[in-house]
RNA sequence: UCCGCGAUAGCUCAAUGGUAGAGCAUUCGGCUGUUAACCGAAGGGUUGUAAGUUCGAGUCUUACUCGCGGAGCCA
């Protein structure tokens, strides 16, 4: 039996019921939902140590030919039913955790004096400029797209309120085809004015043990179904370790790799790096070229940008980008020129460092791909109630 | 967009170029302190689509469709 707060094994004994109720229990088939009446006995052979000998069963609602067996069964047959699947246990316990890591990203911030601050769903402006968007018509105005990143918008709240934090779907329309990527996914932004990036990844830091804790703390059980090796998450605690992407480059070139600076780092680059510690890896100072538009050159190296990528351990890859933003007014325009962005867009945007601009920083956090690090699953599919992938927007 | 793999019963998979099978599920019968129960029987197929090679194609060839993994890009 399964009604959302647990499972318990209940009996339906020949001589303790009526001919009538046994026959209603033989027609139990899997996920059939029932009224039982019964005993709570101890019992030592039951999982959990108790079960309810039953003395009535009501069929409340049949079940015939249900599709999901408790043999194996196929990715696409599972999430063609998807809508089913999420009854069995395993995803069961992920929805947990997936619950669980949502409210410690609320706590976390709620606890840290941020206001959460709601960006616009629909915009007109790509943030990056690379990414693929989903595109609508916007009435007599022209094309919109659905957001990929609420943190220009997030930068302005961040000017009004200090510290803010965004946290809702994303949308990228980039034709990825792997286990790390899903074209709508959620996303926590948060962005605090007169941080720098040592302010950012110090935040960064502690939000990610945080969370951690929090799931080891409630959610043991979930892992436990999940087959979680729960000492790897143990080890997660502050401080991380921190490399600037030149330290980088020098360990994949001590392995052995080629590398070429001012390149980013590839999936296999980032699993070598992220392979040679028990835990997040944080790496800073990113070669600008390659990073977006608004953020901030190193003063220490205008060849830099003052960005963080955090690598989950495990090979898990990429959870976290971030970065100290451009706050002078001439560099930022120069930036979306030489970008070539539409600066009209960007008016609103250019105008937070022309009325009194301060030095500001944030990140971003994939919530899916974080799920599937901490659950120690191989697919962040998994992770959200209903998946959207480029080849999937179906059930 | 590119590279690789795949598509056979409701599901998971077999089948040297020679009569398309098994386990599970379903139905029927039996048995049972089970927890992926067990024993017996039955039904269930245009082998993704189209063309080609061949005496003969699930198997070989070509194209297409769909799916999976990866690269690039990203969280």
């Amino acid at each position: 039996m399964r009604d959302g707060t647990g499972y318990l094994q209940c009996i339906v004994f020949k001589g303790n019921v009526t001919s009538e109720v046994f026959e209603v229990a033989e027609q139990l088939h899997q996920e059939a939902s029932y009224e039982v009446t019964g005993i709570v006995k101890e019992e030592p052979r039951a999982v959990g140590g108790y079960e309810l000998d039953a003395t009535d069963v009501k069929l409340i609602g049949a079940s015939e030919e249900y599709p999901i067996t408790p043999k194996e069964h196929g990715v696409e047959f599972l999430i063609d039913n998807r809508h089913l699947w999420l009854r069995s246990k395993r995803q069961v316990a992920i929805m947990k955790i997936r619950h669980r890591v949502a409210k410690s990203i609320r706590d976390f911030f709620d606890n840290r004096d941020f206001t959460l601050f709601d960006p616009p769903i629909i915009t007109p402006n790509a943030s990056e400029g690379t990414s693929t968007l989903f595109e609508m018509e916007y009435f007599d105005l022209g094309k919109a797209y659905l957001t990929q990143s609420g943190q220009l918008y997030a930068e302005a709240g961040a000017l009004a309120l200090g510290k803010v934090y965004t946290f809702g779907p994303t949308f990228r329309a980039e034709k990825s085809k792997t286990r790390r990527h899903l074209t709508e996914f959620w996303m926590v932004e948060p962005e605090m004015a007169f941080y720098d990036l040592d302010d950012d990844m110090d935040l960064a830091e502690e939000f990610l043990e945080y969370i951690v804790k929090s799931v080891l703390e409630h959610n043991k059980a979930d892992l436990e179904v999940l087959e979680r090796d729960i000492s790897k998450l143990e080890k997660i605690e502050r401080p991380f370790p921190r490399l600037s992407y030149d330290d980088a480059m020098q360990i994949l070139k001590d392995e052995g790799h080629e590398v070429e600076w001012g390149k980013d780092l590839g999936a296999a680059d980032e699993t070598i790096i992220s392979n040679k510690f028990d835990k997040p890896v944080m790496v800073h100072r990113y070669p600008a070229e390659i990073k977006a538009f608004y953020m901030k050159r190193d003063p220490e190296n205008e060849k830099l940008a003052l960005c963080v990528d955090v690598l989950a351990p495990e090979g898990y890859g990429e959870i976290i980008g971030g970065s100290q933003r451009e706050d002078d007014y001439d560099k930022l325009l120069g930036r979306i020129e030489e970008h070539k962005l539409p600066v009209d867009f960007f008016k609103w945007y250019l105008d937070l460092r022309k009325y009194g601009s301060v030095p500001h920083s944030g990140f971003g956090l994939g919530l899916e791909r974080t799920i599937t690090w901490i659950c120690g699953i191989d697919h962040l599919r998994e992770t959200i109630p209903f998946p959207r992938m480029i080849y999937r927007n179906t059930p």
